[in-house]
Formats: structure tokens, C-alpha cells, sequence
RNA sequence: GGCGGC
DNA sequence: GCCGCCAACATA
């Protein structure tokens, strides 16, 4: 309709799919009113998905995760409505997160990771229409085909770690010059002229190309929307769309404190993927010896709650530990009052900052502590076993020891960064809480990738 | 961990 | 032996 500047065209793969690309706008035969509620409900899950992903949730939790909320929120009384629901709803909220950068970030990752989810689902027609959509000439490998290659494929399946199973033996061919850096990483069986890839890559090809068209969509609305839109829409949409901005769904840091909480259950995966190396430490300790002396206690407990561990939850996680070497009554009485301290809620009732590299780095640990900052107060041998532990490859852990040995600790911190996580940080790091919210970011979008 | 009170 | 109170400080 004109009114996004959209053509509407019929939805080719309609026919056998439920899952629309959106690529033409909706028709607007829809109550006013319904475009709000259909797009707070798709914000919903959105939201979900964002919350699960800033957990630590793995890829399958994430799957169920959508799954669920998909279920609870974007059901429609009239079956014939549903799929119009899906579309209008993507439409509104369209609207409202493409003006900012961060928004249509956010916005992008999110339905990414929807889209992916969803398209796994649909059948293996389904997706051979959605591939054509993208221009994605993919040839569905039949089974005799697959019995004939399935040793060539199985050895390229375990040298990349994901062997194959009796129940994932889809495969696709696609000329190889069409997927240059799956061939370029070995991450494909080539056989005359053809790539053999398997249906979780072509997810991955899929996603990617969802990904980068609505990415353009969304600049191009953005400009519709300033433009024109706007005014057009005033005593429709606009208001509706500018109710939505404001709304208390919003991603990331609108909503500082509702947004970031972390509970208990994902703390451990959360520590594994976005701890900094100082933190990550302590937390293992802790865990190992159900004790933390003071200064560790300190350091950590005042990052945690940097991170978004509520104060209920803290005790219940410090207690947890401690009451396994000292007893629940001695926890009460000689640690408790010190964590509801940091929180603000005793004494002087100060909110406490979370202590920063530099504060962390002139520290003296002494025997039997465990605080302090890695990259100056460890041996070399210690160091490198922990780097090793984070996966960090060989080649960037000379890089960290060489930062090191010239006493620049934050950047050595800032290489590991780095190479864990894949991507450059310019910003460099200088507090712990930092590092974490800056892989948050990371991990984030990696995963709807 | 430090300081302080009984 | 019992208990209270304190420290911190990045940041888009
Ligand atoms: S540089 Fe900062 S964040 Fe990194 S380990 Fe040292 S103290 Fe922790």
C-alpha cells in the first residue's frame, strides 16, 4: 500500500508457507485499534526473545523460548486473521524501531532470531519457496543421492564439530561460488562444481539474507517515515507508533533497571560467556570452595549487582555457597548484613559503585584471596591456563602476554575481549561491568545471526 | 578486611 | 562472645 511506498503483491510462498518474508506491506483493512494491540503483542515476543538472549539462553532454550511465546501472544480468534496478524504487527512495529541506530538494531536481531526459528519449522517445501524468495537456488539433495555422499559428508560434519545424526540428514546443493565462505573454511563437501550444505548452514544462509533485507527496509522506512509518513498518519498511526516508542517494552538501556535483571538460574552461563576474566575467576572459586574471602566478596558481589542481580537473589545465590562450608545461621549473621550494605539498604544506605579496573588492578591479594585483576596479579602459568580455559587461541595469547609483560593489563583484557568474542572493542576496557554489558551487546546479535 | 560499640 | 557500619565512582 502506498502509504509505506510498498507495491502489494501477492505472497508467493503463501500458499504453502505461514511464514511471511514481508516484503510488501500489509493492506490496511484492519480496525485502528488493532495495530496497537498487534503490535504490543509481537513486541512481547520480541521481548522475550531479547531477555532469553541476554541470559545466556542456548540456541534450543531459544528455540522453545520463541515456540512459547509465539503461542501465547500471537494467537488470533479467526484462523484466517493470524497470518495477517503476523504481517500488520511486523509492519507497526517496523515503524517504531527504525529511527535510531540502536533501535533498528535491536529490532533486526530480534526478528531474526524469530524468523529462524520459524523457518525451521516449516516444511521442506515451505523452504525451498522461502530459499527462491532470497534468490537462493538451493537443490534439495535426495535420499539416494545422501547415501551415496554420506561418508563424504560425515567426515566434513566432524571435522567442524557437528557430526551427523540418523535425524538431521537434510542436505542441500548449491553451485559452490554461491557460498564462498563455507567453501573457503571447509565447512562444505564440494563435489563437481557443487557445495553439499547441511540445513542448519542453510538456516544460517537464510537468516542472514532476512536479515540484510530487512536491515535495508528498515533505513528505507525511516526515511519514508520522517519524510512523509508521519504527517500522512497523523491522526492514525503516528500516535499510535509514537505510544509504542514510549512504551515500557523497549529494548535495552531505556529501562536500566527492569531490563537487566538476572536471576540465579542463568548465572552460571551468563559467567561462562560474558564474565571478564577477573570476575569469572572468582565466581569459579566460589563456587569450587563455597567461600570467598573478603576482598572477593567485595569485587564480585558488587559486580553482580552491576549486572543485575537483585538483592533477594544475591543472598539467595551467597547463601547458597556459603551455608555448604560455614552453616545457614553463621551466613546470617556474619555475611548477610554486608551484602544488603552494598545494595544500599543499611546504614548510610549508599548505592555502591562497582569497583573499576584501576581500582581492581592496584589491589594486593594476598594468600588465600582471590580478587584482584588476572592479567597483573597471576603467574604466567596460571594466566595462560585461564586464557586456555576461555578458548582463546594461541596465537592472540601471545598477544595478551606481551600486553602483559609491558604492564598494559586493560588492554590485554581488551585482546582477550577480542578474540573470545570475535569482534573488535574500540572503546577499550576500563571496568569490569563494561566488559560485561559490551559482550552482552556481542552476543546478542551473534546469535540471530 | 578495617573501624567502632557492649 | 554478640553486634553495627563502611568502602565505589565506567557510561552512551
Ligand atoms: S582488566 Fe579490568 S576487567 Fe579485565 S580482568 Fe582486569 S580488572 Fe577485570
Amino acid at each position: 500500500m502506498e502509504i509505506y511506498g510498498y507495491q502489494r503483491k501477492a505472497l508467493h510462498s503463501d500458499a504453502i508457507s505461514t511464514l511471511p518474508l514481508y516484503r510488501s506491506a500489509p493492506p490496511l483493512d484492519v480496525r485502528l485499534e488493532d495495530f496497537e494491540l498487534f503490535a504490543i503483542d509481537r513486541l512481547r515476543v520480541l521481548k522475550g526473545i531479547s531477555d532469553g538472549l541476554s541470559r545466556g539462553k542456548k540456541p534450543e532454550e531459544i528455540d522453545n523460548l520463541a515456540k512459547d511465546l509465539w503461542k501465547a501472544n500471537m494467537r488470533h480468534p479467526e484462523a484466517s486473521e493470524v497470518v495477517n496478524k503476523d504481517i500488520i504487527s511486523h509492519f507497526v512495529l517496523r515503524l517504531v524501531y527504525c529511527r535510531t541506530e540502536d533501535l533498528r538494531k535491536w529490532f533486526l536481531s530480534m526478528e531474526t532470531a524469530l524468523f529462524r526459528y520459524r523457518f525451521r519449522l516449516e516444511s521442506a517445501e515451505a523452504q525451498r519457496a522461502l530459499m527462491a524468495e532470497f534468490d537462493l537456488p538451493y537443490k534439495a539433495v535426495s535420499n539416494s543421492e545422501f547415501e551415496s555422499m554420506k561418508d563424504n559428508l560425515g567426515q566434513v560434519a566432524r571435522s567442524i564439530g557437528q557430526p551427523l545424526t540418523p535425524a538431521d540428514t537434510k542436505f542441500y546443493t548449491v553451485p559452490f561460488e554461491e557460498v564462498p565462505e563455507l567453501v573457503a573454511g571447509r565447512r562444505v563437501f564440494v563435489h563437481k562444481g557443487h557445495a553439499y550444505v547441511a540445513m542448519n548452514q542453510v538456516v544460517s544462509l537464510v537468516a542472514t539474507q532476512f536479515r540484510s533485507h530487512l536491515s535495508k527496509a528498515l533505513i528505507l522506512t525511516n526515511r519514508k517515515w520522517t519524510s512523509s509518513i508521519r504527517e500522512q498518519e497523523k491522526d492514525r498511526l503516528t500516535p499510535i507508533v509514537e505510544a509504542l516508542c514510549t512504551s515500557y517494552l523497549g529494548p535495552d538501556y531505556s529501562e536500566p533497571r527492569e531490563f537487566a535483571e538476572i536471576s540465579i538460574r542463568d548465572i552460571d552461563q551468563i559467567a561462562m560467556s560474558s564474565f571478564p576474566l577477573c570476575m569469572r575467576h572468582l565466581f569459579e572459586k566460589l563456587r569450587e570452595d563455597h567461600h570467598l574471602k573478603h576482598g572477593g566478596r567485595m569485587q564480585l558481589g558488587l559486580f553482580l549487582k552491576g549486572v543485575g542481580l537483585k538483592l533477594d537473589d544475591a543472598l539467595a545465590f551467597w547463601k547458597a555457597e556459603f551455608s555448604q562450608k560455614v552453616g545457614a545461621e553463621r551466613f546470617d549473621k556474619e555475611y548477610a548484613y554486608s551484602i544488603r550494605h552494598n545494595y544500599g539498604r543499611e546504614g548510610k544506605r549508599t548505592d555502591y559503585t562497582p569497583f573499576s579496573c584501576q581500582k581492581i588492578i592496584s589491589s594486593t591479594p594476598g594468600v588465600g584471596d582471590h580478587h584482584g585483576c588476572p592479567y597483573r596479579h597471576f603467574s604466567e602459568e596460571n594466566l595462560r591456563a585461564a586464557l586456555g580455559k576461555m578458548r582463546v587461541n594461541s596465537r592472540a595469547v601471545e598477544d595478551v602476554m606481551d600486553k602483559v609483560r609491558n604492564r598494559h593489563y586493560q588492554l590485554a583484557c581488551t585482546l582477550t575481549f577480542e578474540a573470545v568474542h570475535g569482534t573488535s572493542c574500540d572503546a577499550g576496557i576500563n571496568h569490569p561491568n563494561q566488559y560485561f554489558s559490551e559482550s552482552q551487546k556481542v552476543v546478542q546479535s551473534k546469535v540471530s545471526i
